[in-house]
DNA sequence: CTGAATCCAGATGGATACTG
DNA sequence: CAGTATCCATCTGGATTCAG
């Protein structure tokens, strides 16, 4: 059993991998949101953030961009402000994202109109 | 308060909404490789898929094969078998998630190597 | 063979209160 | 302001058993 065919099945593998990677990176409620608004405003805080994604608790998103960091997808620098401030924007590798995003978001509107109808 | 940017504050949710749509079709621990095994064959019967994606339980192949025919991502047909038989494959919406998974696939190997290290 | 039903453990996420 | 800690409800997914 399996001989051929056992370097393409290899291959199907790393490709699986590599897709569940990057949604791995993506997933979580509020990842999507949270890197939309940071994005969008090129810097910004912790507040902002909570602010701008409606539903986030404090909670959560300390644990989301905690993982975005991470995956280093965004970069988190302390202000010298009073009191405290906290400001996240896009690394260079989490800005290459925005591809993917858009592709997301391309099918997904796609998908809505052929599933839930307009 | 908001006044001026409502309209792209909209767009943006819209935006967010569609990435959110997509994520959700392909969310699920074993949908890409449930997909990855219908589109490799063409054609695939569930206890061949049983196989092909090493771990799955027939109650997880079940469910999610029931929510991405939901999606209309896949087509199932029962075969006139003894014992009876049921196929799956992509529908033509199905197929066109290829170039999503192939985007996906591409960015998870950068992210990986970035990451993890190789 | 192709599922559905049941039971159960662990992960996820919300509400709230507290800290530096 | 920017988190952390705790408690708790819900969701997810695995193992096993049952059914058409």
């Amino acid at each position: 059993m399996g001989c051929k065919i056992t370097a393409f099945q290899e291959e199907q593998k790393k490709r699986m991998r590599s897709v569940q990677d990057a949604m791995d990176a993506l997933n979580g409620k509020w990842k999507i949101a949270i890197i939309s608004s940071i994005c969008c405003y090129g810097k910004r805080r912790f507040s902002d953030i909570l602010n701008d994604v409606e539903g986030v608790s404090n909670r959560m998103l300390s644990k989301e961009l905690k993982e975005l960091e991470t995956n280093q997808l965004i970069k988190r620098t302390i202000l010298d402000t009073q009191p405290i401030s906290v400001q996240y924007e896009l690394t260079a590798h989490g800005n290459t994202l925005q591809n993917i995003i858009s592709s997301l978001s391309d099918w997904g509107i796609v998908h809505r109109k052929k599933i839930i109808g307009k």
